[in-house]
RNA sequence: GGCACUGUAGCCAAGUGGUAAGGCAGAGCUCUGCAAAAGCUCCACCACCAGUUCGAGUCUGGUCAGUGCCUCCA
């Protein structure tokens, strides 16, 4: 992706307010460093392919990004890879994702890291989200890890038995204040714990023995093993981001029990941690969580098969990140509709753009310039105001729709100054481009100047033959190459100012 | 069972107590040889009941329906 400009913002652009898990409100955003922005980001396990969920998380917080680094921040964004291979349940016998996929598939484990690593970031890329600042591996800070659970040891809040290190719950008596969960409150629906190396059922792993046979592992104090779930992010976010950085996020799924585990972790090892929580809500099919585990999930790869990954981003886009995101086949039908609309605006500006410099216009068109100038400057303010309340997207896209209108009617009324269409052009490539994500992509219809000369060559002889019958009122001639054209996706469309084709 | 959350037009989806954004789909009209594109117009008793208020989709209580987390999950 291309790197979003230094655009400095105006003194009167809006605090950004955003919704803090860990205080239940929307709060006014204060960088803990002055124009720095520290975010840390849950990434994935990478054991299989991303699917539509993970796409929703990924964009979501890209957004967020994006927005400040509109604003004028400088963001040290760091998303962690998880490639070890934690248990598929609590118990001893489960087995390690990583390790049952590679078994699976007769690789390393290694290999399946790798493997679905780089799948991993291909659909990121696709998907127009921008790389990490810093993308750590939880097997590159085993060390750091290990440090960490000395430190807790140390101070009382983990113990060592048989090899395994947990957090010792108990001593921390605000463990359960993220996600409202008070200890004594769970007592009744925790379930049976088939260990009993615990001191409490909720006490969790921090390092694990390794068993005969578990194929990753590394020496500690404690004898091989592999660090637990949850102390990886701790670890890392420490390293890269510093105690007390502004932005932890994820899935709302991950609440409980992955971060209220990492907010006792760092804080009992006497770390500040993050400084806002941001969570954004599920994905659903049928009104269904998608998720790996139910098995009702359309991975990324198999959905761009069908449908662009522009089209994705902006589907995605269309509903709150605080929002459940309802997905069908049908949203994207529509999705395409209503990106196409923005897009047709862009492309349109842009060719009107291209044949009538500035230097060619006239004075009284200068008319035009008002009405327009002012609708943009309305649209970008619009936006603001939405991104700046909790990010709020599907705002911020109505704002888009609305200037679209805007634009279609100046454009169709008549000549617009090349002001007036450049701002409007910018609210679109600075805003929905740069900050959405929009607009980027192979989505962007083609236009004749993006095509090779051969072919834009080639239509316009086909268009001249076209227009050669339709003068000559040949229309059965001239609707049948139109025909023609439409059936290998090229559109033809007649406007006063002549045919054009696009795809 | 505990803890959260949601219920807004055919579909998707915003909504900070003051006559319901936006998109898709649909209907009519304008433009056009036709079509497409574009523009204009139309399209919501905000799950239900009660309360607070001059006024409630928005606050409070209750009812119904659904979801998430409490076990791996973005």
């Amino acid at each position: 992706m291309t790197q979003p400009d230094i655009n400095p913002p105006a003194t009167s652009l809006p605090d950004i307010y955003l919704y803090d898990t860990l205080q239940r409100q929307k709060v006014k955003f204060e960088a803990s460093v002055p124009d720095k922005v520290g975010m840390y980001l849950c990434g994935p396990t990478v054991y299989s392919d991303a699917h539509l969920g993970h796409a929703k998380k990924e964009v979501a917080f890209d957004v967020v990004r994006r927005y400040f680094i509109h604003r004028g921040y400088a963001v040290r964004y760091v998303s962690n890879i998880t490639d070890v291979g934690h248990l598929q349940n609590d118990s001893d016998d489960g087995e390690d994702k990583i390790a049952r996929r590679a078994a699976l598939e007769k690789l390393e484990p290694m290999e399946v890291a790798e493997k679905y690593y780089w799948s991993f970031m291909d659909d990121m890329q696709r998907l127009g989200v921008l790389r990490p600042s810093i993308q750590p591996r939880a097997t590159g800070h085993i060390i750091e890890q290990i440090e960490l659970i000395q430190q807790l040891i140390a101070k009382g809040h983990a113990y060592e038995t048989g090899g395994s290190v947990y957090f010792d719950v108990r001593s921390w008596p605000e463990y359960g204040k993220l996600s409202g969960r008070k200890l004594d409150d769970q007592e009744e629906g925790v379930r049976e714990e088939v260990r009993s190396e615990k001191r409490d059922p909720r006490d969790f792993a921090l390092w694990k023995r390794a068993e005969a046979g578990h194929i990753m592992r590394w020496p500690s104090p404690w004898g091989d093993g592999f660090p637990g779930w949850h102390i990886e992010c701790s670890a890392m976010s420490l390293k890269y981001l510093g105690e007390n950085f502004d932005i932890h996020g994820g899935g709302l799924d991950l609440q409980f029990p992955h971060h209220e585990a990492e907010i006792a972790q760092s804080e009992a090892a006497g770390h500040g941690f993050a400084r806002y929580w941001m969570h954004n809500n599920m994905l659903t099919i049928g009104g269904e969580k998608m998720s790996k585990s139910k098995g009702n999930f359309t991975t990324l790869q198999q959905l761009f098969e069908r449908v662009d990954p522009q089209i994705v981003r902006f589907m995605l886009v269309g509903s709150h990140y605080r929002s459940i995101t309802e997905f069908s086949e049908e949203a994207f039908v529509s999705a395409q509709s209503g990106y196409k609309r923005l897009s047709e605006a862009v492309n349109e500006l842009e060719r009107r753009l291209v044949s009538a410099p500035a230097a060619t216009v006239s004075t009284q068109n200068a008319q035009n310039t008002g009405p327009l100038m002012q609708q943009a400057a309305k649209a970008a303010a619009d936006f603001e105001a939405a991104m700046s309340d909790d990010f709020n997207t599907p705002r911020a896209l109505a704002a888009l729709f609305n200037l679209t209108t805007d634009v279609n009617t100046a454009l169709a009324a008549g000549e617009v100054s090349t002001q007036a269409m450049q701002s409007a052009l910018k609210v679109y490539r600075d805003l929905g481009g740069k900050v959405l994500g929009l607009f980027g992509g192979p989505a962007t219809a083609g236009t004749p100047q993006d095509d090779g000369a051969l072919l834009g060559t080639l239509m316009d002889v086909v268009l001249q033959a076209r227009d050669h019958y339709r003068l000559n009122k040949q229309y059965a001639q001239s609707d049948a190459l139109r025909g023609k054209l439409q059936e290998v996706g090229v559109t033809i469309e007649d406007t006063k100012d002549g045919a054009r084709w696009k795809r």
